[in-house]
DNA sequence: CTGAAATGTCAAGCTTGCTTTCCATAGCGT
DNA sequence: ACGCTATGGAAAGCAAGCTTGACATTTCAG
């Protein structure tokens, strides 16, 4: 699954810690979500579309191969 | 999270257990998802959404309290 | 070039999602 | 009542998401 979770946050003029301070979470899971390492549970999905002003499938693309 | 679907599976007029066959899980996953025992992944969110033709924000009712 | 800020990444530990197995309960046709 | 089918739900175990803490690397202003 990819994201466009760099794009969207640097059009903002974030820094990762302010996007997790924001979401509540730390700024490693936002660094892991931004490369891949894996993916976002479907609540912290929820609060980053929240976030952004955007729909989850706006942001998260699915791939059918889920590895 | 609240979601609907018991609902969405009992309109299209199918057991739990197809349900769980056509996206590759286990019947008693569909029920915990039903009945609140816990959310399902992302990937399951979007298997859903796509086997129902309906967006994850359609089937998925986000409730601010992570609770 | 130098230093500070931002990001990358790892490890250990806890929580949650999902599996299989198993048993209990509910509903329904006969 | 009986038996069958669908659903509910618990337990144990593994995988994935997230945390804190620590350290390496990149980026960029001066």
């Amino acid at each position: 699954m990819k994201n466009r979770l760099e794009e969207l946050r640097k059009q903002r003029g974030l820094r990762q810690e302010e996007l997790a301070a924001a979401l509540e979470v730390s700024r490693q899971t936002i660094g892991s979500l931004e490369n891949g390492r894996y993916n976002p549970s479907i609540q912290l999905a929820f609060k980053l579309a929240k976030y952004f002003g955007l729909t989850i499938e706006d942001i998260f693309i699915y791939e059918e191969a889920p590895k």
